[in-house]
DNA sequence: CGCGGAGGTGTAATAGTATTACATAACGAT
DNA sequence: ATCGTTATGTAATACTATTACACCTCCGCG
């Protein structure tokens, strides 16, 4: 049940989805059907594999490595083979409806298929929570330091480890009830 | 000889070194003698392996693979087995003196040892060369965005795909010689 | 209808990257 | 000199990803 996390109030204002409560049957759901509407403007084949990738994706707010994946498609009875797993993943990534988490060698479902390609991943240490935050401006000022280095920018991977909302609350909690920052 | 380039002119101005014609030697020592000052003043115990793996990824501009390190230390009398070379890796990493590339699972000696945590790298994916880039104001949008979502940040990674100028340069001759971009 | 190509799915085998566990050796401070 | 700590080394193994190839299905075309 991932939509139960009964903490009252948001406490930050631009929270991304995954470190905020929301109605996680919605927003999987929105995704999906964004996806769909994408593949079939684009023309390409979400096949029964795919999309069941991409259902699997969208089920947490984590990345999953692509034998867990895997793990999961077999229970199914999809193909027990990592090219299986990898070449969903991979067209899923080549299509913007998934991404790469590089520094969890694992994979999510992109929240915003066709808004920003270049967006920063936060990734919790503390619960793994992955969340997609739009950061046009970061990616601004990279390409404009690329470019002036005469450096042609074709793929920007921005990755960002540290602690959720969620996470910082209990730790603060832990170490003795003072909502400031403890050390 | 990785100083040796005869291009004649350099085209764009604020090149990092791996995309521009120097001299390696120098450029290679500079970084050494101040990742010893760091580690002295630090009181970082820089050994003859952690010593000779920074020597290793100073000599060329590009990411090695922990293995291909292993290789060299192995042929050198060190330790063979892998944790040989992670350990020194992961000890160059943690105190600043390397970066960790992960879209190549490989590793590149800082050429900035104590000054920017958070640049940007440029990956030549024609020629494999690797430039550090600085890029404060990214680093400072993406912290800005992250503190607005009530994520505390930790470590930060910037990762860029292209071409670097030489490579355009060579791909512009041999798509007919007009120095426009071609497509 | 039968044929042929393209793309997709499946398997087997293997390559490449990284970690755990444990023994030994070097160092640094009493 | 001795003890705790840190570093080095090995063996074994876990985890991640790719290559190679067989089959099959879908589609367009004669």
């Amino acid at each position: 049940m991932p939509s139960s996390v009964p903490s009252p109030s948001a406490p930050h204002s631009r929270q991304p989805a995954a470190f905020a409560e929301h109605d996680h049957h919605d927003c999987k759901g929105a995704a999906l059907a964004q996806a769909e509407r994408m593949a079939r403007e684009a023309g390409l084949r979400l096949t029964p594999v795919r999309r069941r990738v991409l259902e699997i994706l969208l089920e947490e707010h984590r990345a999953l490595g692509a034998y867990e994946v895997l793990e999961r498609l077999a229970a199914e009875g999809f193909g027990r083979q990592p090219p299986v797993a990898y070449r969903a993943l991979d067209f899923l990534v080549e299509n913007g409806l998934a991404h790469r988490i590089r520094r969890l060698n694992a994979f999510a479902a992109c929240m915003r298929p066709g808004c920003d390609r270049a967006p920063v991943f936060l990734i919790c240490a503390g619960c793994g929570a992955l969340a997609e935050l739009p950061a046009p401006s970061a990616a601004a000022a990279v390409r404009a330091a690329a470019g002036e280095a005469g450096f042609a920018l074709e793929r920007l991977n921005m990755e960002a480890l540290g602690t959720c909302p969620a996470c910082r609350a209990g730790a603060a909690e832990r170490a003795g009830d003072k909502p400031g920052e403890p050390a």
